[in-house]
DNA sequence: AGTCGCCTGGTA
DNA sequence: TACCAGGCGACT
């Protein structure tokens, strides 16, 4: 639960402590205090945080609380355990730990940044894209929305991707996620916000899911394969594995 | 770059 | 009973 410090250490640093900003890198939370400490929060799979009134009971599987004044506590619950709450006494450490995990946001990813990150990749488009080093903030049925969207092919080789694609699929990844935002997440299973009630994108998504259904661009049945232990989604018609100049013009990128 | 392990719960 | 799940770190 707590890889990076006890509950004695959390304990004697944060009792007492303001919160001086709230921000996210990645999937990473940050809660920023006084005297130049840091909490990041990862929720993982199960993880919700919820604000809620101290009296209120707990959840099952609340594993970590901050009470704050005015009353107020920040529960963790976490029915899997993969979340992990880190403590850090100074910015420059917490930014070495994001640093050596997360490269570039997803949401100021844009078709250039894209283009020469890509370059060279011989790895699998969307195994990449959940690469955190290589663009944090992109999860996997984020992905798969996303390469539906650019009508890409999870499978494909990040460096054949050809300029048209790259230019739909980093306005794509914005789109999805900036979606997913403004729906407050996507609540297919258990997540919940803050106040506890669930998102809506679960609503509007495409192809995560849906194996079998019809795709919403061509009505062809949503195919679900599985790459590195993940599923993914996609439409085979549209998204295409193996591409010809004939299907798919514009040039490749070279390594 | 590709697997395995971590956990519990929901569903077919 | 078996399989599936918004992730990622360790390992080969």
């Amino acid at each position: 639960m707590l890889p990076n410090t006890s509950e004695a250490e959390l304990r004697e640093v944060l009792v007492g402590r303001s919160v001086e900003s709230v921000g996210r890198r990645g999937k990473y939370l940050l809660i920023g205090f006084d005297d130049d400490v840091w909490l990041s929060i990862h929720r993982k799979m199960s993880g919700n945080l919820l604000l809620e009134p101290p009296e209120s009971p707990r959840a099952l599987h609340t594993h970590f609380v901050v009470t704050f004044d005015p009353a107020l506590e920040l529960r963790f619950v976490d029915p899997r355990k993969f979340g992990r709450v880190n403590l850090f006494r100074s910015s420059v450490e917490l930014n070495e730990f994001l640093a050596e995990r997360l490269g570039p946001d997803s949401l100021d990813l844009d078709d250039t940044l894209l283009a020469s990150k890509l370059k060279g990749r011989s790895g699998r488009i969307k195994s990449l894209l959940l690469d955190q080093a290589f663009v944090a903030g992109v999860g996997n049925l984020y992905a798969d929305e996303a390469l539906w969207e650019a009508r890409v092919h999870p499978l494909r080789a990040a460096n054949t991707l050809t300029a048209e694609e790259i230019q739909r699929l980093a306005l794509a990844i914005k789109h999805v996620l900036t979606q997913g935002i403004e729906r407050r997440g996507t609540s297919f299973s258990s997540y919940l916000d803050a106040d506890g009630a669930p998102g809506e994108n679960q609503e509007f998504l495409n192809v995560y899911g849906r194996e079998g259904q019809a795709c919403p661009r061509c009505g062809t049945p949503i195919r679900r394969i599985v790459i590195g232990q993940r599923s993914a989604y996609f439409c085979p018609k549209e998204q295409v594995e193996s591409w010809s100049r004939e299907s798919e013009p514009g040039q490749p990128t070279h390594v």
